[in-house]
DNA sequence: ACTTTATAAGATGTTAGACAACTAGGCGGG
DNA sequence: CCCGCCTAGTTGTCTAACATCTTATAAAGT
């Protein structure tokens, strides 16, 4: 973790944290000076601050707190953790397990992986918020990246930390293509609902820090338990 | 427009335009030099390209280029236009207008735009790929922005282009919520389509620079015509 | 001949200090 | 009372150097 990071990471949890609260950070020497780094590294913490949105800087005068931004509840650019998010909803988080297999992957998703006719490993679960089923998952992750022996009951809970374990991989990001869609028959079995009511889909690719992917995912989220937010950003072009 | 935004600018171009086509840009003292700034001002350029996604460093390696992230079609977290954003995927643009009225908004209008019970102008305009409905937008702007008279036609197209010439405010980012729904009576009507079939649904707040909302939409997507992307970094927390 | 260990070159990461450009508030002249 | 100048404070940029890491090459050892 570089120094820029960390400083970014500090930062980022005092200002949630509520310190700040003028809505105004110190200056920049001052800062530098507080945390012990030059004030190059943090000028590009506050850079990567001012891109996330949760802060703005006007030349000449100071360095602001975005109070709008920085109270949206999910943002979709750093949503990870299916039971983080819903007990950040407010409600208790549970899994349920649906199937694992070995299966050998279709055009699509194994195109997605960069594999032929590799084996993939398929796991299903949904997760529920005060027992209502309110995210139909199901991951896929290539055979041969498994790298030493596995529980089946590993692959239940979040698949991040059975990538790391068992596979050595770490994930740096997911690129996720989002539509919408109603709820089949196949999809009410899971979710529980009536069919034919929205749902968002995501369709989602993870990669290490290599760009290799480590994992495709479908997902299904009832958007009644989730309200999904996005900064978007007016680009120069 | 800052030196830092005017590299970005330029390096995005020139990624975006195929050079540096072995996958890798110079070192940014060789940048700095061609480029005739500080490499400081570089790598501020580079962690925010690097933010972006289309671009990763290593540690003593060097700068590479994510191919993968560059080749993703619409990406959420840009803000376009929806003309742009037709041509951009294959097909030809067009703008029907709907609807013109200067109201008093609801509760939930009137605080996104931090208003009381002032006027505001609603538009409404259906966007056609090809002749077809694929986009209805809602846009809502507070009247006592306007600072001089506008002929009714300049509603019909860009909002944007609108605000900064009639309002004098230039759209800086907005915050969307994303939401799948299904098309009912009312929508069928504007996008010509059955009902019951799902679409994207976003509720979208402009700002500019100073955190003052601008504007307020609701806007419909035909799934079949866009695909949303968005890049999701691990950030850590 | 092969493996392992040093070495060096080149890249990004960080530091330090200085100056430039801009903002906002105070002060004085009109 | 208003307007413009001035100044202190803040962010933006530049320069030069050192730190740390990666990679390839060469040397040393087996």
């Amino acid at each position: 973790m570089s120094r820029v990071e960390k400083i970014v990471s500090e930062l980022r949890h005092q200002i949630e944290g509520g310190d700040f609260a003028e809505g105004r950070l110190p200056s920049e020497p001052a800062l530098a000076r507080q945390m012990g780094v030059s004030r190059n590294t943090i000028r590009q913490a506050l850079a990567e601050l001012e891109l996330e949105g949760i802060l703005f800087r006007k030349h000449g005068s100071g360095t602001f707190i975005n109070q709008r931004v920085l109270n949206i509840g999910t943002r979709l650019e750093e949503v990870w953790d299916f039971v983080e998010m819903i007990e950040t909803s407010g409600f208790s988080a549970d899994v349920r397990h649906v199937e694992l297999s070995l299966i050998v992957p279709g055009e699509a998703i194994g195109s997605a992986l960069n594999l032929g006719d590799e084996e993939v490993l398929r796991t299903a679960n949904v997760f529920l918020a005060d027992n209502v089923p309110v995210i139909y998952c199901v991951d896929y992750i290539p055979a041969k990246l498994v790298r030493s022996a596995y529980d089946e009951e590993e692959l239940y809970g979040p698949v991040y930390t059975f990538l790391e374990k068992r596979c050595h991989q770490k994930v740096n990001h997911n690129l996720t293509e989002i539509m919408p869609v109603v709820v089949d028959s196949a999809l009410s079995r899971y979710l529980q609902c009536e069919q034919g009511i929205p749902v968002h889909y995501f369709k989602e690719t993870a990669f290490n820090a290599d760009e290799q992917p480590l994992m495709y995912s479908d997902e299904y989220y009832r958007p009644e338990y989730f309200s999904f937010n996005v900064l978007r950003k007016m680009t120069g072009r």
